[in-house]
DNA sequence: GTGAAAGCGCTAACAT
DNA sequence: ATGTTAGCGCTTTCAC
């Protein structure tokens, strides 16, 4: 069974590959008659377009690229949910796929998002734990939309920024602890105090300030975000004294933490209360189950693909800012 | 600045573009020294291969396609995990991407996985969760190398198979509950007793017969394989008499239960041992820490990416069969 | 409203 | 060892 082109079509149609194109993209400019015949004319010759092929007339893909540091997606369920978001949005959408960063390498052996995005014509891509400026502003000057979670670059032309209020998160957290008659909070960090980890430390200092409580710089902890680093805090934190909650900035640290706790002699929340950040899925099956700041990852995921399709599709956007509404989750830890 | 092709290449180097072509792609028939001027020119120039181009000339995308049912990444972390796997090993290749489903209809308006698969021109593809023969068949007849994890339809041609020894598994669970004393099982299983479904419990049955026990209908329950489910499943047993450990095809549902059951007076593992099936990262975090089969979910993926990127390769690859081994991991629920 | 034809960037068969 | 050239299937400008 030989391939069916547009020529195939058109000669079977009795028309010319202009008007068959046209009627594929939706192009009204012939007569609903001729339009009917070719439509049937594919049906019956059960034509498949070649994307390839209006890739290359176009230099439009209808692909969409996610860009990902490595190893992220093992490490955290955040990631995963997020991808979640995304494919639920692509799917809705009837032409684009998405497209997962494989290895391309450029010229000095390491990946290059912009050769990828050259390379596979990609109409827009979703970046996130991306954080070296001068990658996104190479991007940008391609001049395809672009997506960036959790954080943002104000110089960009063609970004959008999808982010939570992580000051916000920070300080609902830290208040809710305070309002629970805690007093003597620890702040749980990351390794390497980026843009959403620091403003979630200052809506931590702001609760502290509002409640004219003086946070200690012995309070901090900052390990990596994961499982692992959430043990290694735990076992950190046995040997502290008088801390009697924790503000802890992602869900999956707490979960380690959570596990250390309880193969020791502290209790969970009546030796020590436990907020966290993310409201991952297994926040919920956890017992007890976790206090936390649910930021709807799935929302964010979802909302990225949105955007860049409304885009790719000429709608006109009003902002480039797009704010996911964070809450507070009440579990059992506090 | 203008798109950089292999013409310009070619005259900037004072070749022809079939030569410039062949050094792309490592074809050897020039000599040293025309391969080196070539490739000094293509990085003077910041020359990108265009792939929309190459694809349209070979019909090959250097793209595998992986299609996975609608809404399973949001309900069981096992899909992440298998992701992740897969992206692990196709960021290892230097040319291929890995395409995720989006939606594209067919003439009745469904997804039609073979006019995704020639539209965009995939190189391969990954079945997950796709459990309709025909579907499957009319793939095999396009010709391309395809992995079905979970799955075994011996009649196709170009399948491979990425599997565990689902009936050991429940052999093992359930083999693992009666030595340590339990003598009344429950099995809780998905409520379509698919192929994966039906071994896991055959499994189960052995290691009742070898124990000379006689497992009693009653002790069956099903429910979806989704935490949700799990906590109908708590439900039910709570109000269930003379059960004193369960066999649960699922971690996701395992959770449900002990979820369910932590809010009861029951406790785990002392009145109600559970074992579950999977080994999700969140079976280690959960406290009490869950007994289960573990399946190397990860690896699962990895390998699929794997077998297919030797095969467009051009590896002879001697087993269409690839089983992935599976081992108990003892929790604190049994 | 419809058609003819050039061209998108690359490959591969065939020449030299 | 290198060059010539005819496509791959589609879009798009311009002409009718």
């Amino acid at each position: 069974m030989k391939k069916v082109t547009i020529k195939d079509i058109a000669k079977e149609a009795g028309v010319s590959v202009a008007t068959v194109s046209n009627v594929i993209n939706g192009i009204n400019k012939c007569t609903p008659e001729t339009k009917d015949r070719i439509l049937k004319v594919m049906d019956a010759l059960n034509y498949k377009q070649n994307l390839a092929a209006k890739a290359l007339a176009t230099n439009r893909s209808n692909l969409i690229g996610f860009v990902l540091n490595k190893g992220l997606l093992q490490e955290n369920p955040f990631y995963s949910t997020l991808l979640s978001g995304m494919d639920s949005a692509i799917r809705k959408s009837e032409n684009y796929d998405l497209l997962i960063a494989g290895a391309f390498k450029d010229s000095t052996g390491e990946f290059s998002v912009t050769d990828w995005i050259q390379k596979r014509s990609l109409d827009a891509v979703v970046f996130m734990g991306i954080t070296d400026e001068e990658i996104l502003k190479d991007v940008d000057k391609l001049g395809i939309p672009m997506v960036l979670i959790d954080l943002k670059f104000e110089s960009l032309k063609n970004a959008f920024f999808i982010t939570i209020d992580d000051e916000l998160g920070g300080y609902l957290a830290t208040k809710h602890l305070i309002e629970k008659g805690y007093r003597n909070i620890a702040f749980i960090g990351g390794k390497y105090i980026d843009g959403i980890m620091k403003e979630r430390y200052e809506g931590y200092l702001r609760a502290h300030l509002e409640a004219k409580l003086e946070p200690s710089e012995k309070n901090i902890f900052l390990e990596n975000v994961s499982y692992e680093g959430g043990l290694k805090v735990g076992e950190r934190l046995l040997s502290a004294d008088g801390i009697d909650a924790i503000f802890c900035v992602a869900d999956i640290m707490a979960f380690g933490i959570m596990k250390t706790l309880s193969k020791s002699d502290k209790n969970i929340p009546e030796n020590l209360a436990i907020i966290g950040f993310d409201n991952l899925k297994s926040s919920e099956y956890i017992i007890p189950s976790l206090t936390t700041i649910d930021q709807n990852i799935f929302l964010k995921g979802k909302k990225s693909i949105e955007v860049l399709l409304d885009k790719l599709e000429g709608k006109s956007l009003n902002d480039k800012n797009i704010v996911i509404p964070i809450k507070l989750i009440k579990g059992e830890t506090t």
